[in-house]
Parts: structure tokens; sequence; C-alpha cells
DNA sequence: TTTAAATATTTAAATGTTTCGATGTATTAT
DNA sequence: ATAATACATCGAAACATTTAAATATTTAAA
């Protein structure tokens, strides 16, 4: 007689421990463009979200260009966006940066 | 009456706390491929330090793709070229694995 | 000193990325 | 309804990356 468990997690859940490497692979790439990492940058100055409108703004590029940019971040899951109206909010999702750093520690021995 | 001090650093020790912008897209675009990110996950099981011919060896790929894959590691800093004799040693370099890690944790509010 | 082994460089093809102008789609304001 | 605003998508040009075949270089062995 046996009692059997199966034990299951979410996705999400997973998010916080491991990566895989296609993922990784994506947020690496995500992070590898000047441009990209400057908008990252500009979210620890605006308490962690920010409006594409004022992207935009901040970078020398064209409103297509910076559209681009942030589709890479999104779809990356570094950013996370929200829509506002018309409007669209961006914000910072450290859950998927601890997690690509987590990834970044397991390769040192 | 004046007492003046300079205090200067030298630029090995600023390499733990800070990292420009330009030498982390540079460690990102090295870290954006499935073949780099395979070659630095070997290193955990052998020590920290393998062979370029063990590299060539575990990968699907012809010789002059992984000493392509390899310089990308090496000018990013990821990894120390180590000659002997006619082989070449690779040394993980955990010091800019950490100046990137806490580039990545500066991102964060 | 010729030969073999390990790694690097060159060249070229295929593919991917970045950028912008033009255009499309939602949403709000008039 | 129409116009204006915010953002996305498409298409194309410029540029960068990946890969492998061919060849070169460096070092050790015979």
């Amino acid at each position: 007689m046996f009692l059997c468990f199966t034990i299951t997690f979410a996705p999400e859940f997973h998010l916080f421990l491991m990566m895989d490497n296609k993922k990784f692979e994506k947020i690496s790439r995500a992070l590898s463009d000047a441009s990209r990492i400057t908008i990252l940058q500009q979210f620890k100055r605006k308490k962690g979200c920010l409006y594409c409108s004022e992207i935009t703004e901040m970078l020398e590029l064209t409103q297509p260009s910076v559209s681009h940019h942030l589709k890479q971040l999104v779809d990356a899951d570094l950013l996370i966006p929200e829509k506002e109206g018309r409007n669209l909010k961006y914000v910072l999702n450290e859950k998927v940066l601890d997690a690509y750093i987590n990834g970044l520690n397991a390769l040192k021995k």
C-alpha cells in the first residue's frame, strides 16, 4: 500500500530560484544595448516606474525605436507594462532581475 | 591654515564597485549567446578552469567558431586566458562577474 | 628541421539587430 | 463625429553577429 503525492509549483514560484538558459540568454541580450541600459537606469530615479513618453523624451531616438527597445525589455520580462488610458507605464521587474542575478551567481564555484 | 588630502584609487580597486555602461553592455552581449552560456556553466564542474580543447570537444561547433566565442568572453574579461605550451587554459574571472552583478543590483531601487 | 597539434585569423554567406519614415490603432478631447 | 495624442507595427536600409571552410601561426615532438 502506497501513499502518493504530487507536488507542483506555479511558474512564478520558480522564477526566484531557477532560470533556464533560453531565458538567461534573452535577458542578457535585452541588457546588451546602450539605450536599453540607459532606460533601466532611469527607473532608480523614478521609484521603479516610468512612462513611455518620459523615456522617449530622454533618449535621442525616434518613437518607433524607443518602442522597439521597450518591447525587448518587456519580452525579457525586465519591465512590466501597465496601460493607463492612452499612456503606458512601465514597472521594473525586480523579481526577474533577482532571478537573473541568481543565474550569474550560480556560475561561480 | 588648511590641511589638504588627495585620495586616489587604482582602477583595479574600482572594478569591484563600479562598472561603466560600455563595459556593462559588452558583458551582457558576451552573455547573450547559448554556446557562451554553456561554456561558462562548465567552469563550475571544473573548479573554475577549463582548457580550450575541452570546450571545443563539448560544443557541437567547429574550432574557429569556438575560438570566436572564447574571444568574446575574454574581451569582456569574463575569462582570463593562460597559455600553457601550445594549450590554452581559461580561468573564470569572478571579480568581473561580481562587478557585473553589482551593476545589476544598482538598477534596483 | 621537418612534422604534428593546438589555437588564431581571414573570408564569405547567412542571419539578426538597430534605426527611421510611413502608417495603423486605440483612446481621449473637442 | 472629428481631431489630436500616445503608442505599435511594417518595410527597408545600414550594420553587427554567427558560422564554417581555408589558411596562418605558434609550440612541441620526432
